[in-house]
DNA sequence: TTGAAAGCGCTAACAT
DNA sequence: ATGTTAGCGCTTTCAA
């Protein structure tokens, strides 16, 4: 796209204030020290003409950068954008601005998006990577700083903030069989993804025998298909434990399609709380990760790094909370009262 | 910060291809011809040093952009994160990147951050402004090239797109009118938000004397209070009509503290349709409306402007649908049978 | 304290 | 077809 509105630049303002552009900078960096008579004549010039400093040519000559990117797999899924609003809220904070990019879940737009990120420079980049397979992404010599959030990569090299995925799946495990449910059917997009794995990894340590696993994928319409038919066939589970919020979402439908009540004939419990869990009834008992922190965290680590923070990577692992709530209050099986 | 690891420049590139920056320009761009002999030694090295054009300094000096800005009151509620997320998805297939912001709902973060954006020099930019008054935070003399949507801005002269907000809320005024709901509640944030001004001047032009409004605020502490003393004090309501996300979703909250029963005791809907309305019993019946068009119609709206249309600015807007769900079905008064 | 001039990475004229 | 050079807007020496 062409630029036909030329903007003001520094040298426009010089003219108006009748200084040099060397004068307008310093004023405006406040580096060197400028007479109060030539700072005032500046101040009024900018002003006047709506003067803001471009950001790229500054860059570009001073080396110091404000600005810094986030790449995520998708930005409807409410984890994310929460995720990301955190971000831009801390950042802005740090006078930095945000690229955002999402991937759509899909390794190859990653890749290209951030080939494209990286033509703006940024300082830093923040990743909740689609896959494990991040490094293949970047650059072989000397990418950008990188913080990977949420999502653990196969290459053990970066910096990292996610959660206890296997400490809080496992808890709810526990709270499950405790509830007196004894097969539970666990469901999740995909164990290529890290947290889906760690989660059913939890799990599996804490009740080895009783649970299953179903891995039902990306798409909307294939999990829906790939539970159903699971809940069809062959006995059905006590409970359901669904590990990431799509599934939660679309597996909640179908027990409604299928008249399965909620917990009177199954116990129902996701990974990932949102809003809507505690409007239904019964609300939904959940994992609830502290997604705030999280970003709070990974921002604090980047700027670690862009001020020359220079050691081994961090890798942090943040605990997650459980909503026990009335999805998984099993009604007592031998009712001896009304008590239960 | 400091940018310490300088990525490759177009100079390095052009000494490992063994020819000149502008041969490496060149190729990329494709503008001259260039000997195939040449072009693969360029493209050979482009590909071993991991080589990306610094689009800063590219557009520097050739005023051809590729970055865009989108600005939104704020990124959790998930219209605008549905919003910005179409967005970027077109913009991208455009070829552009998005910065993108959010302010809070405050007038002065939306200053200070349309203040910053700018000095990125973005091709153009996409904003949902937090009130009317968003000329008043532009420079004076020539801003960037801006489409507003979803809120309309008291200056008519921006390029618009939005919804047909009279419309769709006089339409659910005449659904619940013929449900058989003889008083209703409206409930929003503030009449100062077009929206939320449009869609009540929209209910009550169908139904002139059996509606009032409550405006909430926008602080949800200051909602639940002013809705809940609304509820109790004076006769109750036969519906509640409440027209944005956050007053729906605490008056939904709200009516299950005061253990009012949806639809017996009172109809409920609402404007704008989220997940979560069609998973509640019983589902809540709502105005959907078409985000991922208006962003569509945003973007191709900016794209028309920045290829040089000149014309006056154009006004769009889009209609809605309306969900009927059961939130809305009113039980018969008399009842005749159980069948009812 | 101020300004002149160089140069960041890039592309567009222009020269060869 | 290729290279040389100038200059985009800015900051940073460095000289005055």
């Amino acid at each position: 796209m062409l630029d036909r509105t030329s903007p003001v630049s520094i040298k426009i303002v010089a003219e108006r204030a009748g200084v040099s552009t060397a004068t307008v900078s310093n004023v405006l960096n406040g580096k060197t020290s400028v007479s109060p008579v030539f700072a005032e004549r500046v101040r009024r010039a900018v002003d006047d003409l709506g003067y803001v400093t471009d950001s790229s040519a500054s860059r570009l000559r001073s080396g110091r950068h404000s600005l810094a990117g986030v790449v995520v797999p998708n930005l409807t899924n409410p984890m994310f954008s929460a995720f990301v609003s955190t971000l831009e809220c801390v950042a802005r904070q740090d006078g930095f601005d945000l690229l955002v990019v999402s991937c759509d879940n899909e390794a190859e737009q990653e890749a290209e998006r951030l080939r494209s990120i990286r033509s703006w420079r940024p300082a830093g980049l923040i990743v909740i990577p689609c896959d494990g397979a991040l490094s293949a992404r970047l650059p072989k010599g000397g990418h950008p700083r990188i913080v990977v959030a949420d999502r653990i990569p196969d290459d053990a090299g970066f910096d990292l903030v996610a959660v206890e995925n296997a400490l809080a799946a496992g808890a709810m495990a526990s709270h499950l069989a405790a509830q007196g449910y004894r097969t539970c059917l666990v469901a999740g997009s995909t164990l290529e993804i890290s947290n889906v794995r760690e989660r059913w990894d939890g799990v599996a340590a804490v009740a080895p025998e009783s649970v299953h696993m179903v891995e039902c994928g990306l798409d909307p319409a294939g999990i829906h298909r790939r539970l159903r038919d699971r809940l069809r066939q062959g006995p059905r589970p006590d409970a359901l434990f669904t590990l990431d919020h799509v599934t939660t979402l679309i597996a909640y439908q179908l027990l409604a399609e299928l008249e399965i009540s909620i917990p009177d004939d199954m116990g129902f419990a996701s990974f990932d709380d949102t809003e809507w869990m505690r409007l239904v009834t019964p609300p939904v008992t959940a994992v609830r990760q502290p997604v705030e922190d999280m970003a709070h965290a990974a921002w604090a680590q980047l700027m670690r790094r862009m001020a020359g923070g220079d050691g081994a990577p961090e890798h942090l692992r943040l605990s997650c909370a459980i909503e026990i709530r009335g999805s998984t209050l099993r009604p007592k099986r031998e009712p001896k009262n009304a008590a239960a």
